[in-house]
DNA sequence: GTCTATATGCAGATAGAC
DNA sequence: GTCTATCTGCATATAGAC
């Protein structure tokens, strides 16, 4: 009997929107894996909250580890075409930078998704298949494509102080990531405010005064914010 | 049949020194614990690489939490300690904060099994005991007691530019579990020099050349380095 | 495609001898 | 204290009917 991931693979779309019932037992699952981890979650659970029989899922993917990695993959997709959407959206530096943490505050649950589950799937699945390729690739979107270059672009106008770019890009994510860990395991951690403050320092080191006019109705939609 | 931990918890030492082979396991399980995560560590695992008995475990622990449970208090122990002694050993801020950095960088693996085990921990246990006593102290040590504190003495003293000491402690802090999730899920991260780029940044927001010598055979030793 | 029924294996935990 | 032997339950995964 062939399967259906058989064909899933050959196509150059991995994360599959076409199928409904695949797409929602990786939402469902992204959902479950991001609040207990791999171990935790059960085949029966997934199938439970999605409604259907367990075997099903058996179905749609080979086996729970592809399930895992299937749902990573559509995050850290999504994540990316926001990014895209992002940067395709604002030219000016200080108001890409801007958004940029705007939108880090209202995606926050989705990253702290992703971030939990990275995590976990490092000390879960190291033996087997990769996944470092996914989350390098999703960093360097955040940190290079995106933070850095603007940066870079803000002191060739002018604007922003020249420092290191890429240094500085990697210091306010591994800052963002430390946020995100934060409000994962301790009770008094306001994100947004986090956040904010982030950005303060940013701008203090690029020695801009931030003082922008928000770029009010140009929001770039999340349209994964209909998860809650 | 009165079982040893029943003893153990009377007592106001919770992490029993006195048992060479509790401690033993409690320290073979947190190495463990640290690499993997809990569902993956078995208790066959923590015995055989203990060199006892599976069975053997049960009459030392209640259960594979508890085990659990016990190898994270006296990680945190451990690292409170630590904090203490280095609190008791320099007086002038300047020293002690970059001792602490040093300091943080020498314990980086502990540290980071810290934040391993405490995330894992929070999304397996939820229900049952709390750990977030054991958590909040942990920061509140690090953050309010070391660090808030020598900001605002220094402050006082008038070597640092006032700042808010609880929100720049708090920022440190943050950073620095950015850093040891960043070191956790990417392979390009260089603790060292994180850690030394984010003592920079705290020295140039309190206006601080941060030009001290070092302070040379003075080092609060780290007991726990031996782990390695 | 979706189900029922079931095989398989293994991890946590206990009983009890020594 | 430490072991051998074993129970129990549950989660992944499969076979096969519909």
């Amino acid at each position: 009997m062939e399967k259906l991931m058989t064909q899933q693979r050959k196509k150059k779309q991995p994360v599959a929107v076409a199928h409904p019932r695949r797409e929602q037992l990786l939402l469902v699952a992204l959902d479950l894996f991001s609040r207990q981890d791999f171990s935790t979650v059960t085949i029966k659970d997934i199938a439970a909250e999605a409604g259907i029989n367990t075997a099903l899922i058996y179905y749609y993917f080979e086996n729970k580890q592809h399930l895992f990695r299937s749902a990573l993959e559509l995050a850290v997709m999504r994540s990316m075409d926001h990014y895209h959407v992002l940067r395709n959206t604002y030219q000016h530096p200080a108001y890409l930078i801007r958004q940029w943490f705007a939108d880090n505050v209202k995606m926050s649950d989705t990253l702290r998704q992703l971030l939990k589950i990275t995590l976990d799937y490092n000390s879960q699945l190291e033996t087997d298949f990769p996944i470092s390729d996914l989350i390098e690739d999703f960093y360097r979107e955040e940190e290079q494509e995106i933070l850095s270059s603007c940066i870079q672009r803000g002191a060739e106008m002018g604007i922003f102080k020249a420092v290191d770019p890429d240094a500085m890009a990697r210091f306010v994510s591994v800052h963002l990531d430390g946020i995100m860990f934060a409000s994962l395991v301790r009770k008094d951690v306001d994100i947004a405010s986090s956040i904010d403050q982030l950005e303060m320092f940013l701008w203090r080191h690029l020695d801009y005064d931030g003082d922008l006019p928000m770029v009010s109705g140009k929001d770039v939609d999340d349209d994964t914010s209909k998860d809650r």
